[in-house]
DNA sequence: TCGTTCTATGCAACTGGTTGCACAGCAAGC
DNA sequence: GCTTGCTGTGCAACCAGTTGCATAGAACGA
């Protein structure tokens, strides 16, 4: 259950409320691990609840009061137990991929559409991912020296980065072979 | 539910038991969508019992018989629609990067051999990808003019290849932040 | 002959994640 | 004044996927 994980680091990098959290996974933790905001407030309560999470409340002006979360120590604990746990290498699991396959028994042209729309989304995360190193990394206004933490968090966006640049690279080779064969014979 | 979509497709290039589809699932199909074969089983018999397949029970010589599924005209038209459908552009689930960044609030150092580890995975689904290639697409052996489906089946491949090849490299990226991190000072 | 591996199928319990819905206060624009 | 949108929290139902277990015949090597 890497969620309850992904929620410890996040608030061990900046304490914050269930709402917090979920905008975070919308952003950076999101480009590795997502969770809806339902998902990530049921699993502060259970956290909260097994002791790994302090809560705090914390009046608003302006707006609803939120309950600030922390770790706790045997949130720490846990953590630091799981690091040390080896994991299975994952895998893909590429709906696309699988449409691909599939339109040998339909019209390969007819995924033009989608492949392409799906080429703009990934190359949108690449430009807001290269925005948000320059911002953060490697531009004028980033900390000169980075610390562990920020050397870390680096070589992970550097990798959500490799990641959209290989997919948008992917995409273009995919909308080859769909053109290829389109011209080639249209359908079966 | 891309499963049933992926036993589809599996099933119309290549009739089958669970117990076959099972191993493609472990092989080309599992390339980009996995699954175990308790899960096939029970997908397979919600399948049929939907009409999206045929099955015929076929005894076999020195081992169990076999249930052979094959996809029937309403699976196929399934299948289709499926295929007309917008999907979401999927995001990365990597416990591993989330482990990275975990790192900073323990030691990273420690987590040297666990990427090494899966540097190791990585680098040997490369090498069998890259077999799989020469031996289907590529190579002296491989079909001369490839037909649709095989060009398809070639693309998805070459996404494989392309995604392993970009995640060993962001490993050799990630190994030597870690040993940098662990030269400058040992941990925070 | 005995344990292991391979083919082949399946159930049951659980858990993690998704979807749909609800409520509430406040701000901003039409 | 009304709708829209943002902050903020949450429940309930459902579904997909995982884990553990069970069974059974045949092959194969120690």
């Amino acid at each position: 259950m890497a969620l309850e994980h992904a929620i410890l680091v996040s608030l061990l990098e900046q304490p914050g409320s269930g709402y917090e959290l979920a905008r975070r996974f919308e952003r950076s933790i999101g480009y590795f691990w997502t969770a809806t905001h339902q998902q990530i407030y049921r699993v502060l309560k259970r956290m909260e609840g097994d002791g790994l999470l302090d809560v705090r409340d914390v009046p608003q002006e302006r707006r609803p009061d939120k309950k600030e979360y922390s770790v706790a120590g045997p949130g720490r604990a846990a953590l630091s137990g799981w690091l040390h746990e080896p994991i299975e290498p994952e895998s893909l699991r590429h709906d696309l991929a699988v449409k691909i396959r599939g339109a040998a028994f339909d019209d390969p042209a007819a995924l033009l559409d989608e492949v392409e729309r799906h080429h703009r989304v990934h190359s949108d995360r690449l430009a807001h991912y290269l925005t948000g190193e320059l911002r953060d990394f490697t531009g004028p206004d980033a900390p000169a020296p980075l610390d562990a933490g920020q050397e870390l968090q680096h070589v992970v966006l550097r990798g959500g980065i490799a990641y959209e640049r290989m997919t948008v690279a992917w995409l273009d080779d995919v909308l080859a072979t769909l053109h290829r064969l389109g011209a080639a014979g249209p359908r079966r």
